[in-house]
DNA sequence: CACTCACATGGATACGTTTTCATGCATCTC
DNA sequence: GAGATGCATGAAAACGTATCCATGTGAGTG
């Protein structure tokens, strides 16, 4: 009942052959063709598999693919790690999962294990620095960052960083100048359009007569944070700008004091999806109407997004591509190592904003 | 720079020791207490990691454990997969995961690569039947399901337990009597009291006066339609139970199918989230009021449930839960095996259900 | 002191694979 | 026909670890 598997050696001997030529005639080396057709029935025939343990550890690499999330239950991750799923399973490569909790120790320590599994290539949605992916990088490990940059240095590397071209098909209301090109990152990447995704809302906004906008930001967005501020002022207003952690209770916490304190905004940009979700619960504690009394605009077009009533505008960005994109790059070994990848952003213009009141 | 990783090896000479009493040393064995001391110096020394792939070869399994779930971007399986990390993690076990699309092909390969990775320990919430998962327990795997059972005899061997019993008392909420005890599975597994999950719902609706009560399935519900059969029948009126793929456009071609013929219908119990969503779509786009029109009562109780309007009536089920439970219950090799758990479930009421019209 | 017992220790082996290397055979070239 | 060339092939080494087994050392016991 216990069947052990079928070892390489199994099938040599059944074959009347050597353990070198069974694995290369598995590995597609050359063999002659009667030879190769002997050894592929005997394997069929003794469901051979071969075992990845044995290869993993001669060739000193598990060849699988990590992948840290700061959480999956945040619908946008959940996309994003579907589309890694599926290049990694075209490629026939399993993929290792982990989740950060937006906690740059759980992270550094996830790396750790990662490395200790002989893991050597991953795609993270970073939440730690230069502490966490420095060594990872010594290590010998292929990182391909998603989403968004370690925090370091990402801010001024990587936010005057446009698209490489395609920011005036987007220029919706009025004719201010494309940002300047693109600084390509330093790191290989898949980015989402931050830049040009939050001008157009701002624009947007601006355009429906608001004035005093909001920003909500979470762990990680600091590039849309930058942004932000880069489209609205000089001068920003800063308690208009304000963080929260990873954690519903915290985006809730931050979305009612921001509401709180001050009454006279109009207008309310959440840079992620939970953070969105956590406006809309607080703007309905408090009493706030949608658009009436507060726009607001959600980055993320996560599909209960349109369940909202009024049903959410967004800025989507395409989360399955991105982990899609993401897998391919850290597959890619051929060639040398490709650059920052960025994807766009699209404004979803649905009911959650008004006229200013 | 490009500094390869220590071995055990290496440890040994820099410590003037064999390999035999580095491994004791760091794998919990006996050795003097200088030498121990002397050992996890130098090991800390040079940053000495043991390779899980020599480790995983020498005593032939991974050691990791396996998860696959259906789509990752259905919040559910989301909180599944968080509970389940969360649980790997405190073990120090990684997490090797995979994403099925609900189809039993997609399935068996990916078993078949776990398989092949040596990783002998799963949980999966499983889309086939004995085909996928008859071989994966012969080939000597540890799997313990979540959230659903293998399809085959699921059905009968988990809904048929129990009469229908006195619906008389209807303590709507918190209240209701337990069921009587459900029959263990006979495999290892967790789950959701779908059965009391559904008769507390139907009873709730009931009380409300509706008597046309809709059920919209999807993949694996089998328990749960065969709860919500025995809930209102018989005579169960079948064009009222209807079923959708695992898509999104399925189960919204589904929901809309489902309300345009038959107008006459007051209720509708959705049998997951996904399907809940649909529900709502396709009822404002055909102009149903909910709860006036139609009173609509969902599966899973999502973060984006509360954010609908009117909120969500749903049947909560633990997911992180049950992700961990079924996690702890995969590592405990101590001891045989367990049999099937089964976490309670609870009606949240919202807004979503009115008296009948 | 002899003998035993417990225990720390290191050498050797096995795990299943890929890859290198040498061998043998057949074919080709001059 | 002799040497060179090409190719299929198998033996063997390596990958990094855990574990079996034999050895040595100390203490404890008679």
């Amino acid at each position: 009942m216990e069947a052990k598997r079928a070892t390489i050696k199994d099938v040599a001997e059944a074959a009347g052959v050597g353990v070198a030529t069974v694995s290369r005639v598995l590995s597609g080396g050359s063999a002659s063709p009667h030879t190769r057709e002997r050894v592929l029935a005997v394997a069929a025939q003794l469901d051979y598999r071969p075992s990845a343990l044995g290869r993993n550890l001669r060739q000193r690499r598990t060849g699988g693919i990590g992948l840290l999330v700061p959480d999956l239950t945040d619908t946008f991750f959940g996309q994003l790690a579907e589309g890694v799923l599926a290049c990694a399973r075209s490629a026939g490569e399993p993929v290792v999962l982990g989740s950060t909790g937006d906690d740059p120790e759980q992270e550094a320590e996830l790396v750790g294990m990662l490395l200790e599994q002989g893991v050597d290539r991953m795609i993270a949605v970073p939440s730690g620095g230069a502490d966490t992916w420095g060594p990872a990088a010594r290590a010998g490990m292929t990182v391909v960052f998603a989403d968004r940059l370690p925090a370091e240095r990402a801010a001024d590397g990587l936010t005057g960083g446009g698209p490489p071209g395609g920011a005036g098909d987007l220029m919706l209301l009025d004719g201010v100048p494309p940002p300047p090109p693109a600084r390509p990152a330093e790191v290989p990447a898949v980015l989402a359009d931050d830049r040009t995704g939050i001008r157009t809302a701002v624009r947007y906004l601006r355009g429906l007569g608001h004035r005093r906008i909001a920003f909500l930001g979470g762990p990680g967005h600091d590039r849309r944070v930058a942004a932000f501020r880069e489209a609205v002022g000089p001068p920003v207003d800063e308690d208009l700008v304000v963080f929260a952690t990873g954690s519903r209770d915290s985006a809730y916490a931050a979305a009612s004091g921001l509401f709180q304190s001050r009454p006279d905004l109009t207008a309310v940009l959440a840079g992620g999806n939970m953070l969105g979700e956590a406006a809309v619960l607080a703007a309905r504690e408090l009493d706030l109407r949608v658009p009436r009394d507060v726009s607001l605009v959600m980055y993320d077009d996560v599909p209960w997004a349109e369940l909202c009533s009024p049903p959410l505008t967004v800025i989507a960005q395409p989360g399955r591509d991105i982990g899609y994109r993401a897998a391919e790059l850290v597959l890619r070994t051929s060639g040398r190592r490709p650059r920052a990848v960025v994807l766009p952003t699209e404004l979803i213009v649905r009911g959650s904003c008004g006229p200013r009141r």
